[in-house]
DNA sequence: TTAGGCTTGATTGCATCCAAAATCAAGGCG
DNA sequence: CGCCTTGATTTTGGATGCAATCAAGCCTAA
């Protein structure tokens, strides 16, 4: 899923902007590059052997998805996020993302379910904040396959894109904290996935999704740069 | 404020793909490109006196906010929803766009609320659909212009613009039946912004744009391609 | 007559070169 | 001593030219 996520437009523009877009876009997700840092065309280009112009092409596309910050005759950089970017990108989600899920319900097989209450329990048993972060990130997604090509779960992908550095920083800080309701979370959606019930999912994953916002309160530290 | 957001970007990217990609984003969205119409780049640059550089880079950004389709080694288009697309933004906008109205609700100035209370007047007095449309718009993200640089605003401005043209074709087909619910939700989301009721905006707002969505059920024809 | 392959034309994609703008540093001035 | 100004350097922005790719039309064969 991360990986299709990383080159969902991979049909689009050139083969080398493209491509060039996956690579940096993994990077930036992966943290390798932080929010702030410095791209530079000819790097970028370098590093994959292209010409700069497919190279701008790529930070288009991902300026486009909020994850880069292009000024005029001036540069590029990683899109960095204030604090209140954050909050009002987790009220979207809020309202968004189970609005994706419900819409899903009808079209999740069982054995799709079966991997998601797996994955709840794969996190449960983690212990590594990155690898958390990567089953977290599928459990959610994966649960929308169906409707990855939909206007809605572009929408979804993008701001799970967005907010994955402060992700990282925030689950590092508050672990531990609110893991239990968050696991507890996971497993009720797999339970109302499971008897088809929409509505309760949506519910959960609402609720899911809104308390990660409100801890934000008491870890205001993660956004001071 | 259409004007803004047409240029809403121009700070990024050179000045020439800026300007050249609010013009074309102007022609989409006043109807003079229709949806699935070709975009050749020669055109563009010819018309805009620079060469095909400046041109992509409009392309993209138009792409990027869902007003243009670019295939590879083909082409770019100007992308068209198809009905269920059509309907999965309005969904989005139905949850989203009461979450921005109510951000601002503490931010409207009184004589923007005076303002508001005028463009429902005139929309009662229009006859014309295109001067509708035009004053439907600002009353919609005139509400929310002082949140209009946020995540959120850029959201909802992208949302409007994606579903222009369907809702051009689609108020000229059903013109007349649904306009007295349309003016009375107007008139009543003015009343709550001026008692500073946050929550009944809101709810009116979302049943406002949900009307137009169910409306779509009875006349299936403007996605008839 | 129709279906398939091929050729030709048109259009996009990428690389190189040149110009313009911004940044950074050093120097002079208040 | 600090601020502003000015210059050189770096980096981006744009134009042109050529190669790659796709689409459509033609020709051939069944």
């Amino acid at each position: 899923m991360t990986k299709d996520a990383a080159g969902e437009e991979a049909a689009s523009h050139g083969a080398a902007g493209a491509r060039i877009a996956a690579r940096l876009r993994e990077s930036i997700l992966s943290g390798e590059y932080a929010p702030g840092a410095r791209i530079r065309q000819e790097d970028l280009a370098d590093r994959h052997g292209a010409s700069r112009l497919p190279v701008r092409d790529a930070l288009r596309m991902l300026e486009a998805e909020g994850l880069v910050t292009v000024r005029a005759n001036a540069g590029a950089w990683v899109a960095t996020l204030t604090r209140a970017d954050f909050e009002e990108l987790y009220h979207v989600r809020e309202r968004v993302e189970p609005l994706l899920l419900g819409m899903n319900v009808p079209l999740l097989a069982d054995d799709a379910i079966d991997r998601l209450e797996a994955l709840a329990a794969a996190m449960e048993a983690s212990s590594d904040v990155e690898e958390f972060l990567v089953l977290d990130r599928e459990f959610h997604l994966s649960g929308y396959a169906a409707a990855e090509t939909s206007v809605l779960g572009e929408l979804v992908v993008q701001l799970w894109n967005r907010t994955q550095h402060y992700r990282r920083a925030f689950t590092r800080v508050f672990r531990g904290e609110g893991d239990r309701s968050a696991h507890h979370d996971h497993h009720l959606i797999v339970g109302a996935l499971r008897r088809r019930d929409a509505e309760e999912a949506e519910r959960v994953l609402g609720i899911h999704i809104r308390r990660t916002r409100l801890e934000l309160e008491r870890h205001p530290e993660v956004f001071e740069q």
